[in-house]
DNA sequence: GGATAACAAATGTCAAAACCTGTAATTAAA
DNA sequence: TTTAATTACAGGTTTTGACATTTGTTATCC
């Protein structure tokens, strides 16, 4: 395995280590999911986008700007990435009546039917930690929540 | 923290938080060294390949196909990555004698300095881990490992 | 009320990169 | 020798990030 090669014995610390070991693991895991975006002609911004549309459904109207700070790169073009996923229809584009600077985005039922489709590839994805019992799973997530702060 | 948003009580199981928790919190801590790159005038992808040419200098020569198993992305098109760190006089690329369908890519000093340059960013980003103690770190780094098998 | 600032989104422009197809050169295999 | 496989690279399209500018709208100040 080539990410082993890698990580054996060229750090400062554990906690250099401990840094690649979790960005090299991390993008091994989602590599296969993010391939098979792919074939559903969709592609990772894309996805990031229709997640959060479909995950903060309960706080519409949602404008771009919100979908932005939420974005994991806070630069990203979300009004261009938007237009795509309208192209596509799997998204709505309305203006918010109450303050007309903002449009309102919502996941269509298109996009809904999208995620759900992909439901098994994350479904599969899960068993990627299935190397971890039960308990450690727990203490991967409060080793991790812990990181964040 | 907006991440936390969204890590809040939306997944199947534990399993499934750890997926995202993994990916999350592992772009999150990249973010800032992958940002800090930018003043130094080289992407990430580049950054990766320069990376990979002075990990493994000592399996030289390195052809790009070796580079390319070794990227992250499998599918990055690593000739005209090469070709931009070319331009910028990071890498050399010669003809390999013995075999002439491959090239040899080596980093130049100049690519070295770069990354002894970037070293201070590199060292500011193992203190992202600081909230964990060395224990934890140690933990961490054995789920990790566990993980990949 | 009217000028002005602040704001949200869209737009223009460029570079980096993923992705696809194909091709030329070279080597290996039949 | 003919055929197949390998390797790098080129052309082309699309997506995205990065940065600046523009347009339309709302808020603020006098």
């Amino acid at each position: 395995m080539t990410i082993e090669e890698e990580l054996k014995g060229r750090f400062r610390n554990d906690y250099h280590k401990g840094l690649i070991n979790l960005t090299y693991t991390a993008r091994q895991l989602s590599y296969e999911f993010f391939q098979s975006l792919k074939s559903h002609n969709i592609t990772e911004q894309q996805y990031n986008v229709l997640r959060i549309l479909r995950g903060f459904r309960s706080e519409a109207p949602l404008c771009i700007g919100f979908i932005k700070e939420r974005m994991l790169d806070k630069d990203s073009d979300v009004s261009r990435i938007i237009d795509r996923l309208y192209e596509k229809e799997l998204v709505s584009r309305e203006e918010n009546p109450t303050d007309r600077r903002l449009k309102t985005i919502e996941i269509t039922e298109k996009g809904l039917g999208l995620l759900d489709r992909l439901f098994d590839c994350e479904k599969k994805a899960d068993t990627l930690l299935n190397n971890l019992s039960d308990n450690e799973i727990s203490e991967l997530n409060a080793l991790l929540d812990k990181i964040r702060g």
